[in-house]
DNA sequence: CTGTTAGCGCATTCAC
DNA sequence: GTGAATGCGCTAACAG
């Protein structure tokens, strides 16, 4: 059956073997222990490469209940927003010495949630950080089991489950004050899908703005992320006349928007303004280049690998929420009313 | 010092007491082995379902010298094109029962990689994935040692590693053929940088199809897939007059020409037409829509874990090159020559 | 059908 | 400083 002889790999005790020494001593060398001699190491070390050893870190795990692997659940790792925060989020765990084991959802149901993260855990990851916008996710963490190290991005409630999250709120405050200072009677909104918290965030950092000016609040045109959504917004808004400035809540729906109005033969920023949300790299480039709103996703990414790793080496800790601060990028979208 | 309690989790001997059989037999429930009684499964499911207990991976890939767990090593996962096969690769792998860990590199060069596919090594995944578009990564490979399951997206020549890449020649002469056909004299390219197979591919594609039509080849406008360069490469193009049908080698960088082409009144198609690759979900609503040469990542994520598993449930196999075609879309930024 | 006996490769007590 | 036991939680033989 077995056509392959494959040659077993060596194993510590080999290496303790080729060194003269017990591999006990081999372990001590691998971790550094500080009651080895000189000599002795540098046999060790060099038995080490003569041998081309690699420890295996599944025992190691076994003994030490510690796979130093952190877990990762996300939706969607295509869109600019997880994809940019699980880089982060790797970059800054591999720095820490830790691997990344990554789910993605393509729903963030409450269900799969759970399932992604039971799957993480018979697989012994030290904690799991959950790029979890929704709010059916962040209900789906309430179940994860006390005393696992855990993270959310943008969510949840739990009180020992930390949240570092960006500044929607404060986000779409910029993007609408800029409009108004910019003498706007007011701005409409293309918002996000619902259930999303970052949806939410958008949607009241801007209503609240408008209501602080005493300015009408227009009904706010549903969206789903997509450009298509945005194209159909677009549309819509080019037909009104009263319409001068536009908020979209993600940069795709607002070149969709620039899309439908050039195609309208509405002006941008002439007849009207936009201002995007993200500040994806092709933003700088849109016809107009797009004022928006520019997250700080590898903040967020190391932010959730420190919160995690306070967790994993000093046991529960507060509750903890940490807010990224947004920054607002002008371009040339955006100009004063007519 | 060990402030918590810190309650055991239940192992499988916890449930076999429960249960009143052996752990043995709870092992055999839980690998679904023929030879167990209903009833006897039943108290045992029930056993563990009271305890809620979850069964130990680590524990289970020690012995059985199997993590179910792959690596994938990438370049910068935050471009579109890496984070979509990155998708691909874990759906696939999820539904095969594989968990997928993923190192993101921010330089490719084979030290880098060959430290990344030592790191996954040790840590005993049963196979891995690069995604390597570039020669240099395509040579750490080499060092790979000899036995391991590995497959690469885009690269390699070593005998022993399947290749798993979409067909970027036959892209670049799909949209340099259709330029030709709408009657333009020749098509200029934007290039991707220098030591990527896809700018190479993708490359030699174009300049083959002009040659085979006996047109002149201009000389290519360097680029690095940024829609920046894009941009530079435009403002170049705008100013020769001679120009009216350009290629570029990705949809980002597409962008940025149509941005210098509008800035410099240029208009597109009537007067240049712009053919871009990738179809990301953007270019559908650029200004104007963009015709572009598709790449289904999806079906290259899926047919890297299928070979990847063949190697890992039969050993070695013949080298394989699985080539994904490519689809090609035409938009609205290409239009016959005047 | 089920239980018993051995390790998987390593780190962690302890001795010396 | 170093070596000898012991066991992490599980699966793989082999009994019965």
């Amino acid at each position: 059956m077995a056509t392959t002889p494959k040659r077993r790999l060596p194993v510590m005790a080999d290496v303790a073997k080729e060194a003269g020494v017990s591999h006990q001593t081999v372990s001590r060398v691998l971790n550094d222990h500080p009651n080895v001699r000189a000599d002795t190491r540098a046999r060790v070390e060099e038995a080490i490469s003569r041998l081309g050893y690699r420890r295996n870190l599944v025992a190691r795990a076994l003994v030490t209940k510690r796979s130093r692997m952190l877990g990762v659940v996300s939706f969607d790792t295509t869109l600019y927003g997880p994809a940019s925060t699980i880089y982060g989020i790797e970059q800054a765990a591999r720095t820490a010495g830790y691997f990344v084991s990554i789910v993605s959802l393509k729903s963030l149901d409450a269900t799969s949630v759970r399932a992604a993260i039971d799957y993480l855990t018979e697989q012994g990851v030290d904690g799991v950080v959950v790029v979890a916008p929704q709010r059916s996710a962040g209900r789906a963490l309430e179940s994860l089991p006390s005393g696992t190290p855990a993270v959310a991005v943008e969510g949840t409630h739990r009180a020992d489950v930390s949240v570092v999250c960006i500044d929607q709120f404060e986000g779409a405050r910029l993007a609408t004050r800029h409009l108004l200072d910019l003498g706007h009677e007011t701005v409409w909104h293309v918002s996000g899908p619902p259930d999303w918290l970052e949806t939410e965030g958008r949607l009241a950092g801007w209503r609240t703005t408008l209501e602080a000016a005493g300015r009408p609040v227009p009904p706010p045109l549903p969206g789903d992320w997509s450009p298509r959504t945005g194209y159909e917004a677009g549309r819509r808004l080019a037909a009104m006349d009263e319409v001068t400035a536009v908020f979209a809540a993600n940069d795709q729906m607002a070149l969709g928007v620039l899309r439908a109005l050039s195609e309208e033969g509405v002006k941008v920023p002439d007849r009207m303004s936009v201002v995007g949300f993200d500040d994806i790299p092709e933003s700088e480039f849109f016809s107009p280049p797009l004022t928006t709103v520019r997250q700080d996703f590898d903040a967020v990414g190391r932010r959730c690998i420190e919160a995690l790793l306070r967790q994993i080496d000093s046991g529960p800790v507060a509750y903890e929420r940490l807010v990224v601060p947004p920054a607002f990028i002008v371009r040339s979208s955006t100009a004063p009313a007519r």
